[in-house]
DNA sequence: CAGCATCCTGCGTGATACTG
DNA sequence: CAGTATCACGCAGGATGCTG
């Protein structure tokens, strides 16, 4: 299931850092935990930034979604209407990733924040 | 227990993700479970590349171990000898961090590698 | 041995403008 | 609406040499 390259002997802590690297890997999955958004709603609303960080760049969101997909994480549906309309959703591998964010976002709430 | 920067209302796994920024804080602290090392120990034999990465710079690790002290997880001790010998151990924050880094660990074993 | 001081490079991120 | 095309830039990461 799309596990993109499967560097030989690298240390799977590094190789999980590595698929997820990026700004809003993260932040984008666990904001699909509860259902399918759209790609304006991902950028507005859930990724606007409540603490002063700027709206991230199309470009940028284009690119975690995508790399996303080609993990297998994201699964992208095009409806083929017009307005345009596209909606990401979490595949299985991406629900599986679910804990382990949770876990990180605990760990966060407790200690930082 | 020196929590560096409470970003006001950040994203707490944002905010996680910032902690460990860097391609090797995280394998530093899991690399320490165990027990204390020295700094040449973190350095040679754990960070050296098995699947052909080059040996961390100096300079890199410096940087990671200093971050990660600062952060409130990792305790530096000096023995004042000579030749010259610095341990770095996991606080208990540091510990708190290994359930963490172990969810990562076993989906990215289970996924990637 | 455990680091700093310097210099250098690539890539991740961002801003702006444009399109089907 | 959901992107792509350009351009620009800071900084993490690396290489090398030096020191107490």
């Amino acid at each position: 299931m799309a596990r993109a390259e499967k560097k030989a002997r690298s240390c799977p802590v590094h190789a999980f850092q590595k698929l997820v690297s990026g700004k809003y890997k993260l932040r984008i999955v666990w904001d699909l935990q509860s259902c399918p958004r759209r790609y304006g709603d991902i950028r507005r609303g859930l990724l606007v930034g409540q603490d002063g960080t700027k709206e991230i760049a199309a470009r940028v969101l284009s690119r975690e979604l995508k790399a996303l997909c080609d993990a297998g994480i994201l699964e992208r549906k095009d409806y083929g209407e017009l307005p345009l309309r596209v909606e990401y959703s979490l595949t299985l591998s991406g629900r599986s990733l679910l804990p382990v964010i949770e876990s990180m976002h605990n760990w966060g709430f407790k200690h930082l924040v």
